[in-house]
DNA sequence: CATGAATGAGCCTTCATTCAT
DNA sequence: TATGAATGAAGGCTCATTCAT
């Protein structure tokens, strides 16, 4: 959940306790998706929101569904997160290394996430989904080219760069224990934050990456 | 299937014949772990080995063995990318970066691998496993500090730092083609290369992540 | 409904409005056993009476409850039927066709039958069912009596055989548009009622069924 | 099972106990369907035929699949039907005759029928049951126009009227002894045979029903 | 009272594994 | 030994019924 407004998540609004319910049962979908992937027990997933099969089904009515809304949550969050980061701080590529730091420690353990087969599938398919990923790839896309136009992130880097270097650090990784998990993420956005800036020992490859070559067209209706 | 020999894999050498099928097997799994999950149906994966069920299963007595036989073998992959790096390049940064590159490209879509919950598993309670990974650490931790002590790698880095990249840089990602999946590999392990370089702009957190981070350690039986 | 008095249905006298509800409910339920049998979903059902399921519940306790009061309901428009025929026509023959003919058309789609499986065990347990069925069974009696001393009507039949035929009239059959299926009934019934007629060209096997045949005695309690 | 030779059914010729498998499952399914209608839990079927629910599954991949192989065998028994009351008896209006009363009597019970609801959405969705509904109205029709010509059908009914009547005389019917079901049954036949004799008392309203009024046409591919 | 949310039992279907051919 | 059939446990989903609002 991303404290957004009641309206934003399960059409016209609900019952007060049905609400509840819905946002127990996403959050206990986002953990268990991350813990054991796309194709984790949906009975499972109801005992950990406290609630029978049965509701589960009421509020999504099938898995797909549940899938949709999820990738539209982590979506939103990673919005929430970039504009967050703008706010507070004070230079672009500040903005964009908190951004990333923030987005890796916090969803630590999201499994579904941009570029994985499934979500790409369901972007495919749902306007909804497709509109929370056209949005997230603007944030993304601003604060690269901020970053940019000053002058820190290397100029042979674009927005879908960018992305893709995200979605390898949201993978979510086994280590075996706490520590060790923390170190090996902070680290590694570290490194590769170092492998952004200016000055590249290395030219990139090819030519940038844009937003375009990883999202779908944001069509009309459909 | 690493061109090990015979005794590597299966046992008291097998008859010509039996030694093909196992390792139709092996190749089939591979491809289809990789490309949906370790779960992915037994049926499939010895239909495209084209081979019986009954086959698969008089090879490998279930799931977790063949699991165990492929993780192994991509363990041994590792390492033989990494002692041809070591071979064919003049410095250590060189064979460190050609050997990064090359797992890349190679493996791009392999889904077992070091760091997957998995793996840990196997590779805990299977000494064959736990043996491969002691090896494939081993020769990156050869290549690590070889790299260090050169001078370009930068200080503050070792072994497990490189090992939990090279596991994020695996991740399979999915893309919309294959130019763009080639171009985000490419790209990638270069930003992450630049920010492995001395002259760092950012001190890594922590401590260096050591193998021994990483691995269990080799115990004698188990 | 058949526009029977209060106290026919539900109980002590209801509220109006109550009332309203449980004939909606009443007539939902007819609709949708005819459409899609006797296993056709509570909720749909409430859905098309436009009420909420829990209304449902509070007027009929469970499905058993509902599929007595509309087969109590079908039996009463039998009788009805039966005896506006009587009324209106001027032989007993011309009477018991038109009474065939009526409920066939009328009909057309119900699926709760005198001689359903479900219907007999209904009817079994259920003393006011049995009270509708007897009275169903006495208005056929006496068409059929009428009509067979009269003289048109085929003398080695009785009621039973009558209340066979119309079961099977009865049924629901698909077809594939109304002018078809509005065809195949009245078709149908035609032949069947020339079949009855006297002057038979086929001694008809066995004895006669009576009333008694088909329904259980009627028993002073239950 | 129509003691139709090996390839009719499960495609390329069975292993023999495979095969014997199948016909005891169709077998069970037809029982079972005829008792309990189509929506029979499967596993009572596995259960009647003396198979576990996977095998059940493996020769037929859903319920459709199954509801298809029955009804396609149902028809073949139509046809058979047919053909041995052609050959058996010396006129026409005899082998329609024995016609109808062979099916009512051996099929007493089977309720997937021409005409039923989904027995249509099958026809219309699947070349094989097409084919099998339209040898069998092939074969009710020859029977109609020879008896009609002979003179002692009625001349205003045509193959559709009589595939309606066979279609309600086969409806299963809830009686409560095993003497008044076989009573019943032949009692009716013998009215609806008696109704269908030429000198009608009674014009039959409407038009005839061809068979065409009653089938899809039978499409080259699908 | 009316409503619609929550619950959980039940049936459908898939697939890992065993076993007869 | 290779094959593919049979089995049954496990998980998905629906819906009858109960209960809080």
């Amino acid at each position: 959940m991303t404290g957004s407004p009641d309206w934003s998540n399960g059409g016209p609004t609900l019952r007060a306790d049905a609400r509840r319910n819905r946002d127990r049962i996403l959050n206990a979908a986002k953990e268990m998706f991350a813990e054991r992937g796309p194709d984790a027990p949906m009975e499972e997933i109801a005992r950990r929101a406290s609630v029978g099969v049965g509701t589960l089904y009421r509020r999504f009515p099938d898995r797909e569904a549940l899938l949709r809304a999820v990738t539209v949550d982590n979506f939103n969050a990673i919005v929430a997160d970039g504009r967050a980061a703008v706010a507070g701080e004070s230079s672009a590529w500040l903005a964009l290394s908190r951004f990333l730091r923030h987005c890796v420690n916090a969803r630590m353990g999201v499994q579904l996430l941009p570029n994985s087969e499934r979500t790409s599938a369901i972007i495919r398919e749902d306007q909804h989904a497709r509109e929370a990923q056209h949005a997230m790839t603007k944030t993304i896309e601003s604060l690269v080219n901020a970053a940019r136009d000053e002058g820190v992130l290397r100029q042979d880097v674009d927005t879908g760069d960018v992305v893709v270097l995200l979605s390898l650090l949201l993978r979510p990784v086994h280590h075996d224990g706490p520590e060790i998990a923390e170190l090996a993420a902070t680290r590694s956005v570290t490194v590769v934050l170092d492998g952004l800036r200016a000055q590249p020992a290395t030219p990139l490859p090819g030519r940038p990456l844009t937003a375009g070559d990883l999202t779908a067209p944001l069509t009309p209706e459909s």
